[in-house]
DNA sequence: ATACAATAAATTGGATCCAAAATGGCAAGC
DNA sequence: GCTTGCCATTTTGGATCCAATTTATTGTAT
């Protein structure tokens, strides 16, 4: 039987695997029984995800996946535009080999999902990818913010991607990972600024998706 | 009786005006009865604290308010540094008159708390310059993460703070706001920066302050 | 007198219980 | 046949209760 904490990772990582979308109601009954703990626990975990604005709860009706507003997305694009080119540029001025390779292996399994189409699989590479490079970085508070703010990005994602265009423009993390282990920090933070600006303008403002699904699958099946 | 937000908000008030110095036990039962409200909220509202660090729980034994090492207080202000100049200049592009007049007044009120020795008022005063600043830059995301990093501030400057430094250098934050004000973005990001940098300059990593205080009188006051 | 051990009190961590509100179904009426 | 109002069921929100661990107290022995 997992721990609070526990839990809150497990419904970031299925945010982030696109296994929920916006809008999914959090019945707080169905998790207790998905992860085999009390309804006290769920409704710390509501409340955690509540307070960075992952989930919306609504009075007397439950707890939603959040619908990021255009508005919202906009923050939030602009929050990691300050942070993650910074953090890219601290991260080349201190780099080691063994990091670089970690992330080239990272970078190899992103492109084996592309090639295979595996869309899901690129969704969450892509994320674990600016997750990896916050960690690194060797700032927590930042990291911890850049959860929160990739959790966000992800529900964006769903709701304003148009179809064609890829999560992350391929071959960019290369490019960047380049100009880090180059300890460019100025390239490297100018090629994260160029990175953040394509993923963004992919998105399709004007039209958010809907899709359904099935809560316990995407739930259960996780770590 | 007060929802779950508004204690979060109480206890974040109480550190932000050093009423709460690090290191103090917050025992449910008692934070219960000074709120008046039941338990259950009451651990609500630590796991959310815990959840930001403000507050750290030891199992079994209790929440208690954050001690933030030197490697914590240093990432704090490294990512104060980070976000504070961005919302500064951004500010200045878009500030209004009236958002002006508000700072002013606000900076007039740090001066006569200076003028009057009141040192509890300037730390308070201070504190929510920054976070003004932030609400009006316009992005919620960003405020609320500065919110989390000015509460840990006030908690490294009770542990760190040299007893003869003022908390924020006086005349720098009229400083910023004529930068702001005459619409320079740059200037403003610059000035935030030394502002910052004179703040963490003034602390002495070196000797943790610790004192001894009142729980009830510190909470029950507060608005 | 001080240190240590046993016991009592208090506190945390978790689950269960209860009331209030909302949802869904059903029947009556338009 | 569709809408509207009422009742049963479900679900949230909050408080209470119970076990387990920790802290404080008291008594005893060195």
């Amino acid at each position: 039987m997992p721990g609070a904490d526990e839990i809150v990772e497990r419904i970031l990582r299925a945010i982030l695997e696109h296994r929920l979308p916006p809008g999914t109601k959090l019945g707080e009954e169905r998790l207790a029984v998905i992860f085999g703990v009390s309804r006290t626990q769920i409704r710390m975990v509501l409340s955690r995800l509540a307070h960075d604005r992952i989930v919306t709860p609504v009075a007397n009706r439950g707890a939603f996946v959040s619908s990021p507003s255009v508005a919202d997305a906009r923050e939030v694009f602009e929050a990691r535009r300050l942070i993650e080119p910074a953090l890219a540029s601290r991260l080349a001025a201190q780099v080691t080999a063994e990091q670089v390779a970690r992330l080239r292996r990272h970078v190899a399994q992103e492109e084996a999902a592309r090639v295979a189409q595996d869309r899901r699989a690129m969704v969450r590479l892509t994320g674990e990818f600016h997750l990896m490079l916050a960690e690194m970085a060797g700032n927590a508070v930042l990291a911890r913010t850049l959860l929160e703010l990739e959790s966000l990005t992800s529900l964006i994602l769903i709701l304003y991607d148009s179809p064609q265009a890829a999560a992350c423009p391929p071959g960019e993390h290369l490019e960047l990972i380049e100009a880090i282990e180059a300890g460019d920090g100025e390239r490297a933070a100018r090629r994260m600024r160029t990175h953040l600006n394509h993923v963004e303008a992919a998105l399709d403002y004007r039209t958010p998706q809907v899709e359904t699904f099935d809560l316990e699958k995407a739930l259960s099946s996780g770590l």
